[in-house]
DNA sequence: AAAAATATTTAGATTAATCTAAAAAATTTG
DNA sequence: CAAATTTTTTAGATTAATCTAAATATTTTT
């Protein structure tokens, strides 16, 4: 059995293995998870001697398939947690990670099928991640920006490419938000900008710089 | 901020001080928790040095203003989750307590806010026992033998006096579990039976030996 | 009330997870 | 390609929570 130390290193090293298809670094686990790379090396270690990682030293590490399944457990965890926060308790999307990084950590093999069951076997988490079944299957949604949608497509936003506070205030302005509803009404060709409607209610104008850094799934 | 052994002894100490009324014994600690006297004293130390103890060397502990509110709030925490377990996940009664243990742990107070407003601000637990308040206020629902309700009155068994195997494959027999709706239909004056309808389904004859050793509240 | 039994505390270790500082290996640079 | 820089590991501590064994205090018994 995973305390929750090493429930944590694993899945930091199954998503930096993820996102970078390589080795991963004792200093960039060190960095995700705010610890010094001398408690990386000695955890590394130790979740070697489980089987849970391959390791050569100096070299970097990469998850083994054991460790790789105890991670997507954990993901499975956080992301059903987060379905019941934002769906059942109203939590908005960027409340819910502090409080789901601890309820991934409840071990209750019942409680998770239960919990899967209540929320209807969601396939995706409020930020449009998959959630990995019992196995560790998932299929990833493709997230894509904005501008590619066609007319008359309709996606939710799910997260946004820049993310600094004038773009966030401009995207309050117009009444959008993470996990808002959009439907492309038309394409202006002159500039390349888009006429949408965010829940069915507001019509605006977005210029192409805006629809490029909105991300969109569905 | 308190660990997750500091909270659980600190709920274990309330909990023995309600039951016994007087200061508690290192022992009894170390019983109820599944430790070493030993380690029970260090422990002790640290929660005085807190605030959160009275404690006489040799004299055992009784438990502070400030210990008794962190306390409660363990329980608060322990006992709405235990509703979220019965009423929105179906657990049965006997599987809610190893996970409830864990989830009174979470520390979020706005996932507690939320997670009362969901439950309907629940005043008592599947079992119940009272569930405390923000503040710590709660309102003890006595529990009296069935022996005792008068004819057309209503309860729910919450617990029972005896519980060898023999009494509880009756119950289970005549269908009467934790939980059920019972309404006495008669008394029968010969030798003090009842007659009762369980969950407005099933009515059955019960002596005056079993009901005197189911507990009722309502 | 002394002896015996029981309860509690102290002393000294252990384990998990972390840290700092120093040493060693790998990589980058001039 | 050797020197400088960066990364990683090792060595040695620290803290929280636990333990065993021994010492001490309290309570019970004769």
């Amino acid at each position: 059995m995973l305390s929750f130390a090493e429930e944590n290193y694993l899945k930091t090293i199954y998503h930096l293995s993820e996102t970078y298809h390589e080795d991963v670094s004792t200093n960039a686990i060190a960095d995700t998870l705010n610890t010094k790379p001398a408690s990386v090396t000695d955890m590394i270690r130790k979740l070697s001697n489980k089987g849970m990682l391959n390791y050569r030293k100096y070299r970097g590490v990469s998850i083994s398939d054991k460790g790789k399944k105890a991670a997507l457990n954990v993901v499975r965890k956080h992301r059903l947690w987060e379905v019941f926060l934002v769906d059942k308790l109203k939590f908005n999307w960027d409340e819910v990670h502090e409080v789901a990084e601890q309820l991934e950590h409840i071990r209750s093999p019942l409680l998770i099928k239960r919990l899967d069951e209540f929320l209807n076997y969601p396939k995706y988490d409020p930020h449009g991640d998959p959630i990995p079944d019992e196995n560790g299957e998932f299929l990833i949604k493709p997230k894509i920006p904005l501008s590619e949608l066609s007319i008359n497509a309709t996606g939710i936003i799910v997260a946004v490419n820049d993310s600094n506070s004038l773009f966030l205030q401009y995207l309050d302005k117009i009444g959008a938000y993470l996990g808002a509803k959009i439907k492309v009404l038309d394409k202006i060709e002159f500039d390349n900008s888009l006429e949408i409607i965010i829940d069915n209610k507001r019509t605006v104008f977005v210029s192409k710089e805006v629809s490029e850094n909105i991300l969109i799934t569905e």
